[in-house]
RNA sequence: GCUGGAGUGGCGGAAUUGGUAUACGCGCCAGUCUUAGGAACUGGUACCGCAAGGUUUGGGGGUUCGAGUCCCCCCUCCAGCACCA
C-alpha cells in the first residue's frame, strides 16, 4: 500500500476545507454556541513561532472537538496590527507600516492554513483598518462622554528610547514593556482612562471567573486594594495641614516623624518657612533626576532631608513631630505623605536608624533590633493601651471621625490608564482643540479620524501626526473656527480591549457590534493566550466590559469565562528562543519535513500545556511514528467474522476506556495524556489479531481534532464521503468499560508481594482466601499472627500481620 | 520580602476520592530482516544485588492497614510583583 505522504494529504484537505467553508460559525444554527478565542496575534515580520503553534493547536483541538460534540463553535482570528514594531521597521527600511503589516498578515494566514487550524476566516478583523479603528475611536468617545476619559498634566512614565508615554502596567519594574529601557518620569499632559473607578469590581468579580490562580493573584496584587485611615495633621504655627494615609492607625502613638514625597504639592507652600531651604531644594532636584528604577529597585539606602522649622501635630498626642522629605515615599500613592512609626515599620525603622530619630514602641513585642510589624497588644498608647491592634484600629478611626480630622479610606495601587502615545502607528485620539471652545470631541458622524500617510515616522517625542497639516489643522466642529487636532494616538491595548465583541459582528458599520449578535456569541467560553497579559490586556478588557455593562450595552460583566495560558516554549538549551541567540526553530521547516499533523501532536505531547517546556527536535519522531502506525493499521482492516468480533471483546474494552480518557482529557486541556492514551490504543490494536473498521473509525475520530489531515484522509480511504470533522464524537459505553476480571494487588504489612486476578464481583472472603493461598503471600504470613485484613474491591488487599510470640 | 507554582528514571513526563509509583514517548541494550542502515519490527530497560531480597517520588518529622498524593518544619528551582505606608 501507499506510504504516508503528509505533503500531498495536508494540502489536499486544507483546500477542500476552505472551499467548503467548513469552520464558519453558523449564525442560524439552533445548536448551543461555544466561543473559543485565541489572543489575536501581532503580525510580526518573523511570522508564526512555536508558541503561536502551541496556542492555536490547543484551541483548534478544542474547537474541533466541540463541533463534533454538536456545538455551534465560533473560533475566529484577526490581527492586532497597530503597534511599535511595524513603525520601527518602517523607520529602518522606509516601508510604510500599512504595507509591511499587510505583507506580514498574508504570511501569517498562509502559515496558519498550512497547520490546519480550523479558524473562521470570514470574521477576520484588522485593528489597523479604518473600519475597525473607527469603533476604537467610538469607544474613546463613549468613555469621554461618561467621564471616564480625561486629559491631565501629570508625572508620567516616559520611555526615552520609544519616545512615548507609557501606562503603569507597561512600565513595570521601571522598564519599558517594549524595549526594556529605563523609564523616567516626565511632566506631560496626557489622556487617561479612569480604570480606577472600577477597581472594586475588577477585584470582586475575579471570584466569578475560571482563570489560572496565578493570573487571578497577579490582578489582585496589581489592583492592590488596602483598607486604612486617612487623617490630617496640622502644621504648628500655620493654618495648613498634611494629610497622611496609613493601614496601621493602631501604631499612631509611635509616630516620631512625618515624611512627604519630594514631589508633594505642599512642599512649595512650606518652603518659605523652611530654614534649610537650599538644602531641601537640592534634595528635590536630585530625586526628580532619579529614574523610577533608581528610586525603587536600587534604592536600598533610604535618603531624606528634614524640613527645619516645620513641625506637624499628632492629633492623638497633640505632640509635634519633625517633617522630612524622602523619596522612599511615593508621590502618587495615598496622600503622598506618611506617618512614620519606626518601631513597627521596616522602612521607617531603617530611615530612623540612619537619621538618628527616636523610636517609640507602641505594640508589645518590639525588641529594638528590628521593626516589629505584626499586630499585637497596644502599649504607650494612652486610653488605647491594652487593646489588640484590630480593636484599636476601629476605635481610633471612630475617634478621628468624631474629631473631624480623619476617616476610613480604601486605597488602590492601580492608577488610571495612560493611553496617549506619541507615536504614529495607532488609532488617532478623536479630539479637537479650539481656542474658543476648548477640548471638543470629534462628533461620531465624523469617525473615523483617518490616520494620515504624509508623515515621517521618526519619533521625536512629539507625535508624528502633527507634521501632517491636513490632519493637524482643522476647523472646530462646534464653532467652525480654526482649531487643531489631537496628534497623539491611542495605546494599542485600547484596540485589543474590545476586539472580542467585534468578532460577533465583524462587518457592522452601524455599531461596534449589534446587541443581538453579542447576546448570541458572548461571553467568550474559552480564552487562550500568553500569561504575560495577566495585568495588561486581561485587565483592560475586563474594564471595557464592565463599562459596557454599566452603560447597559451588554448584560454580562466578565468577558472571558475561562482563561488558559500556554507555557512558553524555550530553546533546547533552556534559554528563550531569540534571533540574537540564533536558537529559533521555524515551524515551517518542521511542517515541511514532518507534516503539520506531526508538529501539532508533538507540541501537544511535549508536556502539560500550561508548563514551560524546552523544545526538543529529536523526540518529534515519536508522534511521527505514531501517525505512520495509524496509517499502516488500515492494512489490517479485514472483514471480521462474528467469531473474531467476539475475540475482540478485549479490544472493545480498551477502546471504550480510551474514548472516555480522551474525552475527559480534552475537556481538561490535558492533551499530552490524551495522546498517550491514543498511543496505548494503537499498541493494542496492532497486537490484536484483527481490527474491525468500526473500531478503526472510532480511533480516527478520537485522533481527528489532534491530527485533522491524516484522520480525514484515512476516514475517506475507508469509504466515508462526508468529512470526519462533521461526524459525531464517539460516546463511550459504560457497560463495556466494566471488566469481568480485575487484577488486584496483595500487600503484606503495606508491602506489595503479589497480584491475583479475580472476578470483578468477588466477595471479600473469596479474595482473602485466594490471597492467602498464594505461595508468595504465604511466605510472609505463615507463622505470623494475622491482625487485620483490609480489602478494597477491585484494587488491593492488605494483610496486616504481627510477630507471633512463640 | 510578598504572591502563585513546581521538585518523580539517562531525558520529556504519567499516576481517579490516599490503594500495584515510574504509564506514554525519546534514548539506550539485545535480537530479527537487510549489501547496508541514522529505516522497520520483536523483546528488555527506576536503582542496588548473581539471587532471595532490599531501596526509591528534594530533605526531616507526623497521621494511616497503606502516603508522590494529607498535616508540620526545612531546602532548592521557576514565574510575577517589589519602599503601595
Amino acid at each position: 500500500m501507499d506510504s504516508y505522504d503528509h505533503k500531498s494529504i495536508e494540502k489536499k484537505w486544507q483546500d477542500k476545507w476552505e472551499s467548503d467553508g467548513m469552520y464558519c460559525a453558523d449564525e442560524n444554527s439552533t445548536k448551543p454556541k461555544k466561543y473559543v478565542l485565541d489572543m489575536f496575534p501581532y503580525p510580526s515580520g518573523e511570522g508564526l513561532h512555536l508558541g503561536h503553534v502551541e496556542n492555536y493547536t490547543a484551541t483548534c483541538i478544542y474547537s474541533r472537538y466541540l463541533r463534533m460534540k454538536g456545538f455551534n463553535v465560533m473560533h475566529p482570528i484577526g490581527w492586532d496590527a497597530f503597534g511599535l514594531p511595524a513603525e520601527n521597521y518602517a523607520i529602518k527600511t522606509g516601508i510604510h507600516p500599512d504595507q509591511s503589516t499587510h505583507q506580514n498578515i498574508k504570511n501569517f494566514i498562509a502559515q496558519m492554513k498550512g497547520l490546519g487550524f480550523s479558524s473562521d476566516w470570514t470574521r477576520e478583523i484588522d485593528t489597523s483598518s479604518p473600519e475597525y479603528y473607527r469603533w476604537t475611536q467610538w469607544f474613546f468617545l463613549l468613555l469621554y462622554k461618561n467621564g471616564l476619559a480625561y486629559k491631565k498634566k501629570a508625572k508620567v512614565n516616559w520611555c526615552e528610547s520609544c519616545k512615548t508615554g507609557l501606562a503603569n502596567e507597561q512600565a513595570q519594574g521601571g522598564l519599558c514593556e517594549r524595549c526594556k529601557n529605563t523609564v523616567i518620569q516626565k511632566d506631560l499632559e496626557q489622556w487617561f482612562f479612569k480604570i480606577t473607578d472600577y477597581a472594586d469590581d475588577l477585584i470582586n468579580d475575579l471570584d466569578k471567573v475560571d482563570w489560572p490562580s496565578s493570573t487571578v493573584a497577579q490582578q489582585r496584587n496589581w489592583i492592590g486594594r488596602s483598607e486604612g485611615v486617612e487623617f490630617s495633621m496640622s502644621i504648628d504655627g500655620t493654618d495648613t495641614s498634611i494629610a497622611v494615609y496609613t493601614t496601621r492607625i493602631d501604631t499612631v502613638f509611635g509616630m516620631t516623624y512625618v515624611v512627604l514625597a519630594p514631589e508633594h504639592p505642599l512642599v512649595e507652600t512650606l518652603l518659605s518657612a523652611v530654614k534649610n531651604k537650599s538644602e531641601v531644594e537640592g534634595y528635590i532636584q536630585a530625586s526628580t533626576k532619579k529614574t523610577e528604577l533608581e528610586r525603587t529597585e536600587l534604592a536600598k539606602e533610604k535618603t531624606g532631608v528634614v524640613l527645619e522649622g516645620i513641625l506637624a501635630i499628632n492629633p492623638f498626642t497633640k505632640k509635634p513631630v519633625p517633617v522630612f522629605l524622602g523619596d522612599y515615599v511615593l508621590g502618587n500613592y495615598g496622600t503622598g505623605a506618611v506617618m512614620a512609626v519606626p518601631a513597627h515599620d521596616e522602612r521607617d525603622f531603617e530611615f530612623a536608624k540612619k537619621y538618628n530619630l527616636s523610636i517609640v514602641p507602641v505594640i508589645d513585642g518590639f525588641d529594638g533590633s528590628e521593626a516589629y510589624i505584626k499586630d499585637g497588644t497596644l502599649i504607650n498608647s494612652g486610653e488605647f493601651s491594652g487593646m489588640l491592634s484590630e480593636e484599636a484600629r476601629e476605635k481610633m478611626a471612630s475617634w478621628l471621625l468624631s474629631e473631624e480630622s480623619g476617616f476610613k479610606k480604601v486605597n488602590y495601587r492601580l492608577r488610571d490608564w495612560l493611553i496617549s502615545r506619541q507615536r504614529y502607528w495607532g488609532a488617532p485620539i478623536p479630539v479637537i482643540y479650539c481656542t474658543m471652545c476648548g477640548e471638543v470631541p470629534v462628533p461620531e458622524k465624523d469617525l473615523p479620524v483617518l490616520l494620515p500617510k504624509d508623515v515621517d515616522f521618526h519619533p521625536t517625542g512629539e507625535s508624528p501626526l502633527r507634521q501632517s497639516k491636513s490632519f493637524h489643522e482643522v476647523l472646530c466642529p462646534k464653532c467652525g473656527m480654526k482649531a487643531t487636532r489631537e496628534s497623539d494616538t491611542m495605546d494599542t491595548f485600547v484596540c485589543s480591549s474590545w476586539y472580542y465583541f467585534r468578532f460577533a459582528d465583524p462587518k457592522n458599520d452601524k455599531e461596534f457590534a449589534s446587541r443581538e449578535k453579542i447576546e448570541k456569541w458572548l461571553p467568550v467560553d474559552m480564552y487562550m493566550g500568553g500569561a504575560e497579559h495577566a495585568v495588561l490586556h486581561l485587565m483592560y478588557a475586563r474594564f471595557f466590559t464592565k463599562v459596557l455593562k454599566k452603560l447597559d450595552y451588554i448584560d454580562f460583566d466578565e468577558p472571558f469565562l475561562k482563561v488558559c495560558h500556554q507555557g512558553m516554549i524555550l530553546a533546547s538549551d533552556g534559554r528563550k528562543m531569540s534571533k540574537s541567540l540564533g536558537n529559533v526553530i521555524n515551524p515551517n521547516e518542521l511542517v515541511e519535513k514532518f507534516g503539520a499533523d506531526t508538529l501539532r501532536l508533538h507540541e501537544m505531547f511535549l508536556g502539560p500545556l500550561e508548563d514551560m517546556k524546552a523544545w526538543n527536535s529529536d523526540t518529534i519522531i515519536g508522534p511521527r511514528r505514531f501517525l505512520e502506525r495509524a496509517w499502516k493499521l488500515k492494512n489490517k482492516l479485514q472483514q471480521t467474522t462474528d467469531n473474531e468480533q467476539q475475540e475482540n471483546q478485549k479490544l472493545d474494552t480498551i477502546l471504550h476506556k480510551t474514548i472516555k480518557k480522551v474525552t475527559d482529557d480534552i475537556e481538561s486541556f490535558s492533551f499530552n495524556t490524551a495522546i498517550s492514551a491514543m498511543m496505548m490504543l494503537i499498541n493494542e490494536m496492532e497486537k490484536a489479531p484483527v481490527v474491525s473498521s468500526e473500531h478503526y473509525e472510532i480511533f480516527l475520530k478520537l485522533l481527528a481534532p489532534f491530527a485533522p489531515h491524516i484522520s480525514e484522509e484515512l476516514w475517506s480511504a475507508v469509504g466515508n464521503t462526508e468529512s470526519i470533522h462533521l461526524s459525531p464524537w464517539p460516546v463511550f459505553d459504560g457497560t463495556k468499560i466494566v471488566e469481568s476480571e480485575v487484577t488486584i494487588a496483595i500487600q503484606v504489612n503495606g508491602k506489595m508481594r503479589d497480584t491475583i486476578v479475580v472476578p470483578a464481583d468477588a466477595e471479600e472472603d473469596v479474595i482473602k482466601g485466594m490471597a492467602l493461598a498464594r505461595p508468595a503471600v504465604a511466605k510472609w504470613v505463615d507463622g505470623k499472627d494475622i491482625k487485620k485484613v483490609i480489602v478494597v474491591k477491585g484494587k488491593i488487599i492488605n494483610i496486616v500481620v504481627g510477630e507471633t510470640p512463640l
